[in-house]
This record gives C-alpha cells, structure tokens and sequence, in this order.
DNA sequence: GTGAAAGCGCTAACAG
DNA sequence: CTGTTAGCGCTTTCAC
C-alpha cells in the first residue's frame, strides 16, 4: 500500500493538486460535479491528508492541548479528572481534533513543556485545567496569544475566556439547605484559598450564613486540600467543636469526612448532617449516600473545547465566559426526609 | 518576536543549516566547539525546531498515541487509568514524547479515528489499553505494522508487545491467604470473562482451589464487570450461598460488595472475609480496609512508553513482553490478625 | 473555476 | 567534519 498524496488523488481524478486540495478543505470555488468526482476517488482510495505537510503548509496543527499542572495532586485522587477529559476528547473526536496531554507532575517538566505550548508550533490552542494563584503559566499564554480557555475562572482578572461552574451559587444551596432543614452551626471544609473553585465555595457558604444573619463562626471553618486525606483530618477537628450539620467542598474530602465520623462512633445525618460538593459517581453510593451540588463536568468539557474553536476561528478578543448553572442533589446524609 | 528558524540560527552561529540540524539531533559529526557555539546560540535565542516542518521531512512525529477504547464504561468509573495515565506521561515528558489522547466512546468514534492510527501519518506509536477479545483494532495495528504495545496481554496469541501484570499469581495468592486463614467455602466475584485480566484472575482463583484439592462450586462464581454496581450486584447473589469469603477481582467491585454486605447488616471480615484486587488508593479507607492485591500501575505505564520506544528504536520483531510481579496488601478486610 | 508555482522548516543523502 | 541540495505533502497566492 504505498503512500496516497494529493498529487496522486489529483492525477487519479484528472485534476491539479489544488482543486483536490480545495476539495478537501471544502473551498467553494469548485464545480459541484468536479467536487463529486474528487470526492469519490478519495472516498474510494481512502486518501486522508498527511497532518505533518498541513500544519507545516497551513498554520494549524489540528491539535488541542490539554494542560493539567500539578498532576500529581490531583489527577487519581479524583474523578474529577477523568470525567472533564471524556467530555474534552468526545468534542475532539466531534470536531475533529486532537487531544494532546501536557500532564506536569513537576516545576521542571513545566519548565520543558511550555516552549511547545507558548509558540503555536504545536498546538492550535490549550485547554487549561485550573491553576493556583500564582502560576505564571497562564499569564505566559496570554502575553503570547495562544489561545487559551481556563477550566475555572482565573482568581485574578485576566483577560482570558474560561468556563466555569456557579460555585458560590451552587454552595449556597448547599447551605441554605441546611439551614432550611434547622441546622444553626453549621461548619465547613473548604479547598484551598489559592484557588478560585477554593475560594468560591467558601464564598458561598459565608454567603449563605450571612442571609440568615448568622455570624461565621472562625473556629467552624477548615482549610484543606480536596483530598480524602485532608477531608478526614479536618472533620476529626471540626467534630470536638460540635457542628450539627458540615458544609464539605468536594465529595472526595466528603468520604474522608464520614471515615472520621464513623471512627468517632458518629454518624451523618443523626450526629452531624453533611452536604458536599460535585456528586461525583461514588457519592450516590457512599454511606450514607451523599447529598451533593452537582456541576455538569463533562458538559464542562465540552464547552471548553467548543469555545477554544471558537476562539480560534473568530479571534481572541473580547474573552468569552461562559458559567454552567448547578443542581442540589439531596440524599440521605443531609437528614431531610426522602420520600 | 519573529519566527526563529534553523536558517537563521545557522547565520547567527556562523555555520550552515545542516550544522545547526546536526547539532539539535545530536548527531556525532560536528566539532566540539563549533558544536558548543551552536549550543549558545540556541539556548541564547530560546530557538526550538518545528515539530511539523520536523515530522514532514523526518518520518517521526513524537508523538506516541494512547489509545482507550469503551472510554464510557471504564474511564470514570476506576482510578485505574488516571494512574496509568500518568505513568504514561512522565515517560513520555522524560524521553521527549508528547502525549496524545484517543478515547472512543462509541464504535463510531472508532471509525472516524481509526485510519489516524493505522497510517504512521500522526502518531510514531500506539499504547492500546486492554481491549475486549473480538475488537478488531489490534490486528489492524499488527498488520499496518504500526508500532504498538498493548496494556495486558491480548486474549488471544497475538504476535504483539505488552506489558502485564501477573494477574493469575496474584490472584493465586489472595485466595490461597484466605484459605491460610482458615476459608474453605470461597466465593469470587470475577471480571469479564471476554478480556484477559478477567480470564486470568479468575484462573488464580480457580488455581488457588485446585491446590487445596477444593472443588469449584459454580454458584460460588459470578461474573461480573469491574463497576461497583457491578460488585454490589453480586454480592447480593452470592450472600444466600453462604461462603465464608470471597475473592473480588478489583477494589471497585470490592466497594459495591461490602455495601451489599452492609446493607444486608452483615460487615466483613465478620461474616464473610473480602480479597480484592487493584490497591488503589480508596482500598486503605474503605470500611473496612481492604486487604487486596497491589499492581504496579503507573510503573506498567512508564514500562509502556519504554518498550514502544525500544520497539521504535530496535524494530517490532520478536514482540517484547513484560510482566510486572503483584504484591498482597493485608489489611483488615480479610479477617487476619494485624499487629 | 482551475492550474501553476512558490514556499512552510526541516532532514538526509551526497559531495567535498 | 561541514556545506549544498533535494525533497517531505500540503496550502495558498496569482495568473489564466
């Protein structure tokens, strides 16, 4: 099977080069019934275009970049992950592009990998999981002009488009629900302050308190990480303060929470209600099941590739936002009644 | 910032292009210092090759293909590829790959994206997570000679690279560690008896009877697929058969089947003693913790990336194999003492 | 509408 | 050891 180009489709249709190639980038310039002839002999040689020779040729790769810092962190501890790919890489496949990973699990494979991703050399544009405060990254990609769509809105104002979830809205749902159902000390594990979907849904919450009056109790409110690990530490603290319901930021530090309760012989909802956030798969089958905001992750996903094409075919300016709204899903663990 | 070019670093540096190539590629032929001065250029002006312009006039993209067939049912589902991903993806960041993602979702997906594999056009190689037996992708990949290595051994005798886990040894040795403790009546519950790591782990199982001269009681023995529904499922089958244990052949399953023991107020080890298989990361903070079988993940990722490149590097013939030894986790699932 | 021709930036013989 | 010279397969003016 030796290899099939342009030149060979062409001479196989009786044309030139170009008007295969207008014929395959679906240029108008043909005549409808040259276009079908085209079409057919590469329909049945099976003729696709060499990527390398186009991206060299024209200016694209066809490639989108996923980029997601700190793997290490956060890449297995969640689900999270998995799940905002396969609704990237479904729009990919839809769209027909690639998907390329940049997983940096360190300071220095981000030092290597960012030159490939500043100049356009190989990838159209990046997908950018969400960072912390501080990581120069991001403000690399927009003095440079790649296109760039943030997975979460950035904590500073950048110019740059990103999606996102109503984190303040959705945790004060969470919350507010809570407060309906008669809870008044209410504590809560929140994510790390560095970052926005931190910060956020802890906004939330305060939020929520704040709209029935109630002071934020200082002691009632924990830092951690979004890890299991970090939800069970800050649970074993918060329970000798004696909340009646928690406000925990992510159903992974949720099942680290309920592991600290049941080891202190407690339990949600009977000792202390608990409402968390993202109703990842388990949540629905953790024990208790988990009353959870859900966000639309894959939809997520999608979106962002979608607006990164659109970015890319109509320009940079002015930065797109676009927030996906949230859902309560209420379970056993908050303790309202369930039909 | 205008485009920086081998030509132009080889007017910078004094030499010709082809000098400045030699040097990018390592290649031996150029003097020490004119090499040296090369270097300084290069690293002076930050320049980098092209990657497009590179794989049209080369043959190589450096791109290495991941490819995760039946994303939907698997992806989220188990923290299991998010961790072969990433061993994955620090190979590839340390040996210069990039990393490019092709999840189909459905069969359509598979067509559409098929030919992007077949044709080295895109990718130099492909890593091929464990397929069902009859997915015709595999002997595509063989017979296009695209340089492939597969994650699990293929069900059938293929002649193609893989890297594996002794999935039969490792079950062999739960089961025979609950036999130890005392189990006679053993139930397991079993993965897709269509893909070699289900065929294999429930051989251990089988294996591990057959030593103690047990008879396999075929109610003892159900299929099942991987999912925590799944594992909760089958447990609630195997319960009215009364074994005194069971081997679970992954984490995720174990999940769902110490939910249906807890559901049916029974708790484990208890009533009835648990094995599983994976040790992923939730294993040590289930309750109760599980005693399973640790499987090198990210390493079989890392051994991937190596062995596709060896192949790429020394050619596809005799196609390598690798089996990375497992190891019993004992924890408190299983019912044996721990000091 | 269509074809001819000029590169895109690099690698890889082939001379020297 | 180094420079010269062809292309790799495609896109894209620019004529016709």
């Amino acid at each position: 099977m030796n290899k099939l180009t342009l030149e060979k489709i062409a001479k196989l249709a009786g044309v030139s080069r170009s008007t295969v190639s207008r014929v395959v980038n679906d240029h108008p310039n043909v005549k409808p019934e040259v276009r079908r002839r085209v079409q057919q002999v590469i329909d049945e040689t099976g003729y696709h275009p060499d990527p390398a020779a186009r991206s060299l040729a024209g200016q694209r790769s066809g490639i989108i970049g996923l980029v997601i810092p700190r793997a290490f962190q956060f890449l297995f501890t969640d689900p999270y992950y998995p799940r905002l790919m396969q609704g990237i890489a479904q729009a990919c496949n839809t769209h027909n592009y690639i998907l390329s990973l940049f997983l940096f699990h360190t300071e220095e494979e981000e030092q290597k990998l960012t030159p490939k991703l500043l100049r356009q050399q190989f990838v159209d544009g990046v997908i950018l999981s969400a960072l912390p405060t501080d990581d120069p990254l991001i403000s690399q990609l927009i003095k440079n002009e790649v296109p760039t769509v943030m997975i979460g809105r950035p904590v500073d104002t950048l110019p740059v488009s990103y999606v996102d979830v109503s984190n303040v809205d959705g945790a004060f749902e969470a919350v507010d629900y809570l407060l309906e159902l008669g809870a008044r000390r209410i504590g809560a594990i929140v994510g790390p302050q560095n970052t926005m979907v931190g910060l956020d849904r802890c906004q939330g919450y305060l939020n929520a308190l704040a709209s029935r009056h109630i002071p934020a109790d200082e002691s009632l409110l924990i830092e951690s990480d979004f890890s299991e690990a970090g939800g069970y530490l800050a649970m074993q603290q918060l329970i000798s303060h004696q909340p009646d319901a928690v406000f925990v930021a992510s159903d992974t530090m949720a099942l680290g929470a309920l592991r600290a309760l049941r080891e202190a012989g407690m339990s949600a909802p009977g000792d202390i209600a608990v409402v968390s956030f993202d109703d990842l798969p388990f949540a629905a089958t953790a024990d208790p099941p988990l009353t959870t905001v859900r966000q639309p992750i894959r939809r997520l996903g999608v979106q962002a590739v979608e607006m990164l094409i659109d970015l890319l075919q109509n320009g940079l300016r002015p930065p797109r936002h676009f927030t996906a709204p949230t859902e309560l899903i209420v379970r056993q663990s908050c303790g309202a009644k369930i039909k």
